[in-house]
DNA sequence: GAAAAAGGTAAAGAAATGGTTAAGATTTCA
DNA sequence: TGAAATCTTAACCATTTCTTTACCTTTTTC
């Protein structure tokens, strides 16, 4: 998933863009001024900069020259050629002119999207644990662990509801395991091979049974 | 000194860009029709292209799909909202309105010019690895290793995504491979050729497999 | 406390997946 | 058109992963 950041001091128009680009699926950041701005930005990495002209305290064509690196689509109410030229000259990946409709903002953002590479990770945690959705990576404590894609799978569940209990049936749907007769077996070899995993790298005991019905993930 | 092709076939219009240009200190290509415009491409390497959507026989748009990691800034004189989006998803980097002001046109060209590096080439890298999309090249280490066409779409995808899971599914998609039955084989053969070329000049094992799901490309 | 039920472990065989090679088909380019 | 480069297909092998089985331990129930 991609992260954009919206610079606006109008809430009303934020909100708007916000929920529009939360539909996309895109994650948002906010500020509304230039110096939260740039502090935003010195704390995280967005993928793209919306950047609206009128910004209380630093000016946004200040905020933009210390925008390094990350594209900035600059939106303005004034149509003036003259400030579209300065600013495209002066770092802005595009410029739009309000009102815009909302499909070409779209478009406009997958074009800058798509010279850049991902740099996103999507990042669960539960206690130690934490899976790097985007690698497929499990780390216990740090350390990486590599996983089948059917542990890969059962531990993803657990962590994604932890401390949560988690039936056995449950799981096998999720990992569907589709041979009807003998599936339970296999699960338990599967959760067997987990737990040994987990504990070659930490003492802890992450995964607890409950008996008779399923598993749960301790945050221990 | 950089070229930039025009394909218009209004040559009123087409002679008031290039002069346009010519005073801005670029050179200039012309083309009067979209067969033409594909001539032209297979011949010369601009490092922009200006595209009218209006054109005699092929349309903007074939014209566009044919163009590969060349910026087409594409002028129409259609304000359509769907028009915009269609060719800017299609490929365009920038969509200009007709009538528009010659001023913001250099700047919009500058813009796209600037993403390329001083020796007119956009290069992308992920460690030691090293695309330079106008070339189609890949630089392992410093050291150019010859690649066809498919081994370049995988290894540009691999490189946009570092370290992320690309399942082999998505890499299909991409490079369109488009035997739907046997196309994994083919890929597994692809997959094998680039590694060996990687393996050629360097010892470190850039792509990893993700077993049951696709390849990583680790940043070593 | 014994029997029954549920879960854990280890090992072996089965199945799936990826790597490699080579041959034939296709495309590209001179 | 003919040669070279590239892509696809298929076969075979190596490796990884999954399932099955057998046997063991732990918990529950009576």
């Amino acid at each position: 998933m991609k992260t954009i950041a919206i610079i606006d001091d109008d809430e009303y128009i934020g909100d708007m863009l916000e929920e529009l680009l939360r539909k996309e699926n895109y994650e948002v950041l906010r500020a509304y001024s230039g110096t939260e701005a740039l502090l935003l930005l010195s704390q995280h990495r967005p993928d793209l900069v919306l950047l609206d002209l009128m910004l209380p305290g630093l000016s946004g064509e200040e905020v933009l020259t210390k925008i390094k690196d990350i594209p900035v689509i600059v939106i303005s109410a004034k149509p003036d050629v003259e400030d579209k030229v300065k600013l495209l000259l002066g770092g802005a990946a595009d410029y739009l002119t309000k009102p815009f409709d909302t499909k070409e903002l779209l478009a406009r953002i997958i074009v800058q999207l798509r010279n850049y590479k991902a740099n996103d990770r999507r990042i669960i945690t539960a206690g130690d644990l934490e899976i790097d959705t985007l690698s497929q990576q499990l780390s216990v404590e740090g350390v990486p662990v590599h996983l089948t894609k059917t542990e890969y799978a059962i531990i993803k569940l657990l962590i994604m509801n932890p401390s949560q209990v988690i039936s056995k049936s449950a799981i096998l749907d999720r990992i569907s395991l589709d041979t009807p007769d003998c599936m339970e077996s296999s699960l338990k070899v599967h959760m067997s091979n987990l737990r040994k995993k987990l504990r070659s790298v930490s003492d802890k005991e992450y995964i607890e049974v409950i008996w008779g019905i399923g598993y749960k993930l301790n945050e221990v």
